[in-house]
RNA sequence: CGCGGGAUGGAGCAGCCCGGUAGCUCGUCAGGCUCAUAACCUGAAGGUCGUCAGUUCAAAUCUGGCUCCCGCAA
């Protein structure tokens, strides 16, 4: 088919790349423009821009799809469907239309729990059991389009926001391939109870609170590991802590209800390490 | 030029301010002890101190350039 495809992240680019792999004419990309970014504040072209360019399909990033000229541009493609996969832009209803087809959209959680901005995140951050990929078609609303594909995945006590985030993008990009296999599907409406939604991640939240129970502290540093990494000071430095458990194996620290350990981490100016390696340099490590 | 930390035997660190015999914890190897051990004891191997240049009688340590890694911020 004609596609046109919309995304910004790492995550995005899975479902670009397996698009290209079944052989879908890709006309044109749509990403969010270049930011300062990282130290330096260097310009940087958005993974799925970096991506497109290398593959040599056009990009466009514009700010906004508000205006008739854009919206214009978007119609002139003549494309068979549009593929979203967390573009970052909302689309106005001209642009959903546009495409036979209509739209649609990877979201990476099971519809209408965690609709919005980082619901793999907020999934381990709230203890669920499970996660998934939905696909959808889109509607004007956030998230709330009918479900044309679901996928399911378990969250364990290992999972971390890194992990989960590789294997979803996976299972995405391979539902998506199917989904467009029956683009004319209507899918299924969203139940109206189960909604929840999954604020984007504000880094002042990050801060590991100790009063919280341990498996509380365990989701919490999970969940934002490895970015923006869960932190808390010991002896005086901040240390980002990217993995843990619950017990007392050296360093372990007490929480409302008991110990959590720290299995992964890294102090700044430093690399990550395994809590061994940690304490060799790093001995006796006291919460300040 | 956004702010900042770092590069020292295989790993993690100290030493650098106040230049002058390379240190700690762990790992490795050999031996000992032990019913046994990731425990303990003894010994050994292993480093042009990131790189290039400068200052100096002498540089891991002072000065400047370069490369790479990382934290913050965005």
């Amino acid at each position: 088919m004609r596609l046109i495809f919309m995304g910004t992240p790492d995550f995005a680019v899975e479902t670009l790349k397996a698009l290209l792999a079944v052989g879908h004419d890709v006309v044109c990309v749509y990403s969010q423009p270049p930011k300062p970014k990282g130290r330096g504040l260097a310009l940087t072209p958005t993974p799925v821009h970096a991506f497109a360019e290398a593959m040599g399909i056009e990009v466009r990033t514009p700010l906004s799809l508000k205006s008739d000229d854009e919206q214009a541009r978007f119609a002139a493609v003549k494309a068979d469907a549009a593929v979203v996969v967390a573009y970052g832009l909302l689309l106005p209803q001209a642009i959903l239309d546009a495409p036979t087809h209509g739209c649609f959209n990877v979201h990476a959680s099971l519809l209408p729990r965690w609709r919005g901005a980082a619901p793999i995140q907020r999934a381990i951050m709230a203890g669920d059991a499970e996660s998934g990929v939905t696909i959808m078609r889109m509607e004007l609303g956030l998230d709330t389009g009918p479900m044309v594909k679901l996928g399911r995945l378990p969250i364990t006590a290992e999972t971390s926001a890194a992990t989960l985030h590789d294997e979803l993008a996976a299972l995405g990009a391979k539902l998506m391939v199917e989904a467009l296999q029956n683009p004319s599907a209507q899918g299924v409406i969203q139940p109206v109870e189960g909604v929840t939604y999954a604020k984007k991640i504000d880094k002042a939240e990050a801060k590991i609170d100790f009063s919280k129970s341990a498996s509380e502290v365990r989701n919490h540093i999970h969940g934002l590991s490895p970015f923006p990494g869960a932190w808390c000071m010991m002896n005086g430095a901040r240390v980002k802590i990217l993995a843990a458990r619950l017990g007392e194996d050296a360093p372990s620290f007490a929480c409302a209800d008991g110990p959590v350990h720290f299995s992964k981490l890294q102090r700044e100016g430093k690399g990550v390490m395994d809590a061994a390696t940690f304490l060799r340099g790093f001995p006796n490590p006291v919460l300040s």
